[in-house]
RNA sequence: GGGCGCUUAGCUCAGUUGGUUAGAGCGCUUCGCUUACACCGAAGAUGUCGGGGGUUCGAGUCCCUCAGCGCCCA
């Protein structure tokens, strides 16, 4: 019996229990699994390794937009036979993991975790993992996320530390990783080094400082005068720090002075005056401080001139024992004395407001201090070379291209990577040192040290940059270094999907570590999407309000409508606006799917007790709308390909929305109506239906996969039990692992059917427009005469169709080649050759009917303008053949309207 | 300073080998509860495709240039 389905669809009972379903089916798992038994290494697998999310995050819709893509990627994937694996897992996320425990550590027990103890620390926020870790992946599956979540990893799990060990180590025997006190970008408040993509630079109105330096004078005689070069700065404090006062050898104010000793304010310090082209003479003063330990410029000014380094601030950001009576002050309220004192002694020139650029940690916005600290680094070069190799031959293709040239533009300029951090959340570095100072480096854990054989030693305090593991992430996840099944068939991975704000810290670095770790590039693409900002481009920001929770949107609006609406309205590479207005509107498409869907199914039970046999056979039966839906349908599926080929996800998914809206739902589903009223019909009508819909279907499950099986499912159970059972004959359980349909080449009848039915459809769109500007009531049915000439046959045939779109009474309907005279007291249309009268007796108002039909003939006649003069031009030359044929039917098509249409006036 | 992107209907955006009369959603106007859907249907209005120049039979699409906005790198 027909079960009754609700009017609406119900996406909150459908969702949890269709991924229920899909993953006790096993459906996330590869097809083809190296480690059982049948394992066929012939059939190509498809992979991704999903970008790690923070394990202790929240979901926002930047997950909520890679997991649309990826698993797109992946269920179109899967549809098309590969043995598809999407391998997911977290990241342990050193500072945003730490940070979270230190603070829920302060707040509950107002200790800091100095105090707690590194030991303990690590402990907790292990357990901390354990208790909020499942969070971020539960919400990841609400998403619809078909990844195999028996190998879900997680960055700090055994395997994966063990393979950060190896290629620590590996790069070390290498001679590839070196430690030293090197400038780096400092954080105060974390207390540990950031990675320069880490700091943020933005202009802020900050204040340029302007001051003397005073010149040591050589002869007494000059002493009473005074002599000096005036400087200007942003960051006064590091005056403290100065080796050098620098002008650029060609300034006449100060080549004086070159090679004399500057004298620096309040220490009392001396310090060389040094020429040097990197100066810039029209900036400020024209005169530069050095402060080689704490600026970057500065810094390669003082290795070029063999200046000495100070340091002057402590980690943490306090004035340290060389900033003499200073020594203690945080660096803002050093900033302030000293400036005081300067001015007493006179040094003080003048003071300004000024832009510029100011370094701000991304976390905390705190302002982040270049300086010299001990670090361990790896030497970069060889891997950015084979980097970026891999992408100009080819071997690896970013999507969208112009990112490529970022990329480079990157690699080119790389410095080596500073690969510690003073973090205990993390992977520690493994080396260890003895009393004596030797190093051990080891996979395994040192009893005792390498060199003199003391057991006496302590591990390096430092741990690696979560960049460092998240680098090994395509590989470490599937087992590396050991070479176990799934490396071998998995690896290299497919697509690598991820947002470009992050390809050098992550992408970059993940295609260099995989051609040095493993020899090949660890995937062939990189697919990058954009940002998600708010409808007004806006940044989405708790400050501003303006943040859109993809949890609450789930809630309100269901999954399918959230990526369909973050898949079809982005283009790779480019951010997009989102609104809660338009996952409202495709909320609307979800249910016109669900009713489409309820439409079929409910008319493959109504067939149901029908046997096959006693129908017609069904070939050679169809309908003009059953060829033009087929047609339109084939057309659809060749252009999805097309664009899924190209990456234009987006597109495919306008277009499916297109078809089943507008193709199917508007125009097909009503003539249907109309055919099932037919014994006849009533079968291929049904079959036609239950095809279209069951390919759309499948067409459309990688953008909705929730409704699409939901309906896909009923579909499937309805056909099952009806005459049309063989349609569903090779049918798998569930959609998710329905074949993809195949592109195949139009058969030549498509063209002139197509051409039939958008007659059909002008007619009936000619004859609705008129019946609503004449306010004909939708419910009152009318009659028709029709002069068909050549067309006749066809519209004899349609009449049924056009009568039942277009509202008209079919007994009343006369289709003849031509008219004696024109019916009195009708409204005339007149679609291409076909000329409609309509008898409306009483509304017809003949004034009105010649100013409509004017205007009509002034439109046809001004294409008829466009296209004479279009033909009579090169165009007829020099275009392609077919296309100035088309124009020419077009033209031909306008003048016979145009004949008519003067006829009428007459 | 260098590079990249964007500028299309009131709003948010599609429009990838150059080829009809440039599209969608939302909003707006009129009508309609026709047994899939009012989370709907039918009909309608709205564009100097940022400005200028060029290539071409033909440019929203390619080239040059200018302007505004945004991003990345220094």
């Amino acid at each position: 019996m027909t079960k009754e389905l609700p009017k609406a669809y119900d996406f909150k009972s459908t969702e949890p229990r269709i991924y229920a379903m899909w993953e006790a089916g096993g459906y996330f798992k590869p097809h083809n699994d190296p480690n059982k038994p049948g394992f066929d290494p012939n059939v190509k697998p498809f992979v991704i390794s999903i970008p790690p999310p923070n394990v202790t995050g929240e979901l926002h819709l930047g997950h909520a937009m890679f997991v649309s893509v990826e698993d797109l990627m992946i269920r179109y994937h899967r549809m098309k036979g590969y043995s598809t694996l999407w391998v997911p897992g977290t990241d342990h996320a050193g500072i945003a993991t730490q940070l979270m425990v230190e603070r829920d550590l302060l707040q509950k027990e107002e200790i800091t975790r100095e105090e707690y103890g590194r030991e303990k620390f690590v402990e907790r926020t292990w357990e901390w993992k354990r208790k909020y870790g499942g969070i971020i992946t539960t919400q990841i599956r609400r998403l619809g996320a078909s990844c195999d979540w028996e190998r879900e990893r997680f960055t700090m799990d055994e395997g994966l530390s063990r393979a950060v060990r190896e290629a620590f180590v590996r790069l070390y025997e290498k001679g590839m990783i070196y430690r030293g006190p090197r400038l780096i970008n400092w954080s105060p408040g974390l207390k540990t080094a950031v990675s320069d993509l880490e700091v943020e630079y933005n202009e802020e109105d900050a204040t340029l400082y302007y001051f003397k330096y005073m010149i040591k004078e050589t002869s007494e005689a000059s002493k009473t005068s005074e002599v000096y070069i005036p400087v200007s700065t942003i960051r006064p404090e590091t005056i403290l720090g100065d080796t050098a006062v620098a002008v650029h050898p060609d300034d006449e104010r100060y080549k004086q002075f070159i090679g004399r000793t500057a004298i620096v304010p309040i220490l009392g310090r001396e310090i060389p005056i040094i020429a040097d082209e990197y100066v810039s003479m029209e900036f400020g003063t024209g005169a530069l401080k050095i402060t080689p330990g704490h600026d970057p410029n500065d810094y390669a000014i003082a290795h070029k001139h063999n200046l000495p380094i100070i340091s002057m601030l402590d980690k943490e950001a306090r004035v340290n024992e060389n900033g003499g009576k200073f020594s203690g002050l945080d660096r803002f309220e050093a900033r302030k004395q000293l400036w005081a004192e300067m001015q007493e002694a006179g040094l003080v020139i003048k003071t300004e407001p000024y832009r510029t650029t100011i370094p701000r940690s991304q976390r905390g916005g705190e302002i982040v201090e270049p300086m010299i600290s001990e670090q361990w680094f790896v030497k970069i070069e060889s891997m950015a070379q084979a980097g970026l190799e891999a992408v100009k031959d080819g071997r690896i293709k970013i999507v969208p291209e112009r990112f490529e040239k970022i990329y480079f533009n990157w690699l080119e300029n790389i410095k080596d990577w500073c690969i510690s951090r003073q973090l205990w959340w993390g992977h520690r570095i493994p080396v260890w040192y003895c009393a004596d100072g030797h190093m051990t480096v080891t996979r395994e854990d040192p009893t005792q040290c390498a060199t003199c054989g003391s057991k006496d030693i302590h591990q390096d305090e430092d741990v690696l940059d979560t960049w460092f593991s998240s680098g090994l992430w395509p590989f470490s996840t599937l087992g590396w270094p050991e070479e176990t099944p799934d490396l071998k068939y998995f690896y290299p991975t497919s697509y690598m999907e991820t947002g470009y704000d992050i390809i050098f810290f992550w992408v970059a670095r993940m295609i260099m570590s995989g051609l040095e770790y493993t020899g090949v590039a660890p995937f062939h693409t990189v697919y990058l999407h954009g940002l998600i900002r708010d409808e007004h481009g806006r940044k989405m920001s708790k400050t501003y309000g303006n943040v859109i929770d993809p949890l609450v949107v789930m809630d309100d609006l269901g999954t399918d409508a959230l990526r369909f609406t973050l898949l079809v309205g982005s283009t790779p590479g480019n951010d997009m606006n989102l609104s809660v207005k338009k996952v409202e509107a495709n909320r609307n498409f979800a249910n016109k799917v669900w009713n489409a869907g309820r439409f079929v199914i409910n008319a493959i039970e109504e067939i149901r007790e029908q046997r096959l046999e006693t129908s017609h056979p069904i070939s050679n039966l169809y309908s003009l709308a059953d060829s033009w839906i087929w047609s339109r349908l084939q057309n659809l599926i060749r252009d999805v390909e097309r664009q899924f080929q190209n990456f234009q996800y987006g597109q495919a998914g306008q277009q499916i929305y297109d078809f089943l809206w507008a193709d199917f739902a508007d125009w097909y589903v009503e003539v249907a109506k109309e055919q099932m009223k037919n014994e006849d019909s009533k079968m291929q009508t049904v079959e036609t239906l239950a095809r279209v819909l069951d390919t759309t279907l499948r067409l459309l499950h990688p953008f909705t996969p929730f409704i699409t099986e939901e309906v896909w499912g009923r579909l499937h159970s309805a056909l099952r039990e009806s005459p049309l059972a063989h349609l569903a004959k090779d049918w798998p359980d569930a959609l998710i692992v329905a074949k993809w349909p195949l592109p195949r080449d139009p058969e030549g009848w498509e063209a002139e059917k197509t051409a039939d039915f958008e007659l059909i459809q002008g007619i009936v769109r000619a004859i609705r427009n008129l019946r609503a500007e004449k306010n004909v009531s939708p419910s009152k049915k009318i009659a028709a005469t029709i002069s068909a000439g050549a067309k006749t046959d066809l519209l004899k045939a349609q009449s049924n169709v056009i009568a039942s779109l277009a509202g008209l009474d079919q007994s009343l309907i006369s289709i003849l080649q031509s008219l004696k005279e024109k019916p009195a007291d009708s409204a005339a249309l007149v679609v291409g050759s076909v000329e409609i009268y309509l008898p409306l007796a009483g509304m017809v108002d003949l004034a009105s009917e010649k100013t409509r039909l004017e205007k009509e003939l002034k439109e046809a006649e001004s294409h008829i303008q466009r296209l004479e003069n279009l033909l009579s031009g090169d165009f007829a030359q020099k275009a392609p053949p077919a296309l100035v044929q088309k124009e020419r039917d077009k033209l031909a098509a306008y003048k016979d309207t145009a004949e008519k249409i003067k006829a009428q006036l007459k």
